[in-house]
RNA sequence: GCCGGGAUGGUGUAGCCUGGUAGCAUCGGGGACUGUGGAUCCCCUCGCCCGAGUUCGAAUCUCGGUCCCGGCCCCA
C-alpha cells in the first residue's frame, strides 16, 4: 500500500526507539563531556575535495555526491573527522591548546546495507589537539572506553597498538606499508597469508606468528620485547609509547589488550591506535576505532592530534535493545468532562507543566472510560478528573493509577501540591518508572 | 560488486509446495455502558512489494525490478 518509501538503507525511528537513542546518546555526551571536551557541530555536506584529499578519489564510489546548482561537487559527508578537521584549520586552529573537541552527527555511505551497516548513520566521536604525550593518548582511549561504559555495554574489546610499530616491523621486509594484500592479511590475522607474502622462511614465520595475536594488557611487556628481540632495528620510541600508554589505560566494563597487527586504513595515523569491537556484532563487529595521527602533509599546516570515531548505530545494535530507560518526570493526564471543565482545563494543565510536571490534555472528547485506556498507554501515572461535580467544589480529584488511591485537591493548591514540599508531593511518590523496550 | 533467505491490513502471522470466495491475532475507530473505568462482548476501517508473462482464472507458477534480513568484499 505505501505509496511512498524510504530511501534503501535509511531508518525511521519512533517514540520509543528515539528515547532509547536519545538515553543512551545523552548518557554517552556526558561521558565525553566529563573529560572537559566540549561539542562543536560542521555542515551535513561538504566539498568533495576534502574527502578525496583525506581519503583518495576512489572514495567516490562509496559516497554520495552530486553537483549543486552552481556546478560545485559536493558529497554528503560520510564522516566527521574530516570535517572537524577542516573546522579546526579555517578557524580554530589559534585556540588554547590541547583543544578538547568532540561532535554526534549523521553521516552517509553508499553501501551495501547489512547489520550494523546503513547509509544514513550516526557517529560521535572526539579531537584531542596540541600534543601527544602519553598522559593524552591514555585519555583519549579512556574517553572512549567511558563512553561505551555509559551506554551499558558490557563485553567489548578494546585492542590498542602503534602504526609506527606495525611499520618498522614492515621496513624489514623494505615494505613500509605500501602492501596492500600484506596489509589486509596483518589486518585479518592470517598468518598464513602474511608467511606467503613476506616469502616463508623462519624469521617470517616468528614475525607472523607474533604480530597475530592479541596479548593480554597484564603481559604487554613480555610480547613487545619479543616483538623488538624478533626485528632488529625496530622503532623502539613506538615500543616506549605504546608502553607507557598501556599502563595508563584505565579498566572498564571492557577487556584491553595489546595488539600489534591494527592497521586503520589510513596513513596518516602514525602513533598509538586503537579499535573497539563487541563481539556479538558479527560482520560490523566493530564499534569504535582511533588513534593519533599527524595532518601537516593532508591540510597544509602542522597538527598533531588524537581521536575516535564511534559508530552509534552499532552500539545500539550491540546493545540488543536492552536499553533500560529512566523517565523522571511525572505525567498527569487531565480529563476534563464538559464544556466548563474544557474551558478552564488549559489553564490547570499550565499549572501543572509549570510545576515540572507532564501534562497530557484529554483533548478527544472522549468518555473516561475511553480515556483511562489512554492515559494507561500514555504512561502517565496520575489521572485528573475534572467534572460538574468537581469544578462545584472547586476541586480536582487525582487518582494514582498504580495504586488506584484516589485525593482530591483545591484547584487554587494545585500547582503547590505537586511541587517538593507540596502536600501531594510526598503522596505522589511512586514517580521514577523504568521502561524496558523490545 | 558477489552469494543465500525473504516481502500478505499499522504490527505479528496462516494460505504458496498441489492456481479457484485472502483467514487469525493485535492495534485503531465505534457501540453495549450518562463519572471510577485497565475486563468482557458486538460492529467497522484497512492488505497479497512493483511490473511483465503463463492461464478461463495468479497471493500461489515463470522472468525482471525494488526493498528487507543475513553472509562475503570493502570499510575513511
Amino acid at each position: 500500500m505505501a505509496e511512498f518509501t524510504r530511501p534503501r538503507g535509511t531508518r525511521d525511528f519512533g517514540p520509543d526507539e528515539m528515547r532509547s537513542r536519545r538515553s543512551i546518546e545523552s548518557k554517552m555526551r556526558g561521558a565525553i563531556e566529563s573529560f572537559g571536551y566540549r561539542e562543536i557541530s560542521t555542515p551535513t555536506f561538504e566539498h568533495s575535495d576534502l574527502f578525496i584529499a583525506r581519503s583518495g578519489p576512489q572514495i567516490l564510489d562509496q559516497i554520495y555526491n552530486f553537483l549543486d546548482k552552481g556546478g560545485r561537487e559536493i558529497v554528503l559527508r560520510p564522516e566527521l573527522t574530516a570535517p572537524v578537521m577542516r573546522f579546526y584549520f579555517s578557524e580554530l586552529r589559534n585556540s588554547p591548546k590541547p583543544l578538547r573537541i568532540y561532535y554526534f552527527g549523521n553521516c552517509f555511505r553508499y553501501e551495501r546495507p547489512q547489520k550494523g551497516r546503513y547509509r544514513e548513520f550516526w557517529q560521535m566521536g572526539l579531537e584531542y589537539i596540541g600534543n601527544r604525550t602519553p598522559l593524552a593518548l591514555s585519555e583519549v582511549i579512556n574517553a572512549s572506553i567511558s563512553a561505551l561504559d555509559s551506554s551499558g555495554l558490557e563485553g567489548f574489546k578494546v585492542r590498542i597498538g602503534h602504526a609506527a610499530l606495525l611499520s618498522s616491523i614492515l621496513e624489514r621486509w623494505g615494505l613500509k606499508g605500501k602492501d596492500k594484500d600484506l596489509m589486509i592479511a596483518i589486518d585479518k590475522k592470517d598468518e598464513k597469508g602474511i608467511i606467503d607474502i613476506l616469502g616463508g622462511g623462519e624469521e617470517a614465520e616468528n614475525v607472523s606468528r607474533l604480530v597475530s595475536r592479541t596479548y593480554p594488557i597484564a603481559d604487554h611487556k613480555k610480547a613487545l620485547e619479543a616483538i623488538m628481540k624478533e626485528v632488529p632495528g625496530i622503532d623502539e620510541r613506538a615500543i616506549k609509547e605504546l608502553s607507557e600508554v598501556l599502563e595508563l589505560v584505565v579498566p572498564g566494563g571492557g577487556e584491553i589488550y595489546m595488539d600489534p597487527a591494527i592497521t586503520r586504513g589510513l596513513d596518516y595515523y602514525d602513533g598509538t591506535v586503537f579499535e573497539i569491537d563487541a563481539p556479538s556484532l558479527g560482520a560490523e563487529k566493530q564499534i569504535c576505532g582511533g588513534g593519533a595521527y599527524s595532518l601537516s602533509e593532508v591540510f597544509g599546516g602542522e597538527v598533531e592530534g588524537i581521536g575516535f570515531g564511534l559508530g552509534f548505530d552499532r552500539v545500539l545494535v550491540a546493545l540488543g535493545g536492552n536499553i533500560p530507560v529512566t523517565d523522571p518526570a511525572r505525567v498527569f493526564y487531565l480529563v476534563p468532562m464538559g464544556e466548563k471543565a474544557s474551558l478552564i482545563a488549559p489553564g490547570i494543565a499550565r499549572t501543572i507543566r509549570e510545576g515540572g510536571c507532564r501534562c497530557i490534555l484529554e483533548t478527544s472528547g472522549r468518555s473516561i472510560k475511553k480515556a483511562l485506556p489512554a492515559a494507561l498507554n500514555s504512561g502517565a501515572g496520575y489521572l485528573l478528573l475534572m467534572g460538574d461535580d468537581e469544578i462545584a467544589r472547586g476541586i480536582v480529584a487525582i487518582k494514582d493509577l498504580s495504586t488506584k488511591e484516589q485525593v482530591e485537591v483545591q484547584v487554587g493548591e494545585l500547582g503547590h501540591a505537586i511541587v517538593p514540599g507540596g502536600v501531594l508531593f510526598d503522596r505522589i511518590r511512586n514517580i521514577n518508572e523504568n521502561y524496558i523496550n523490545g
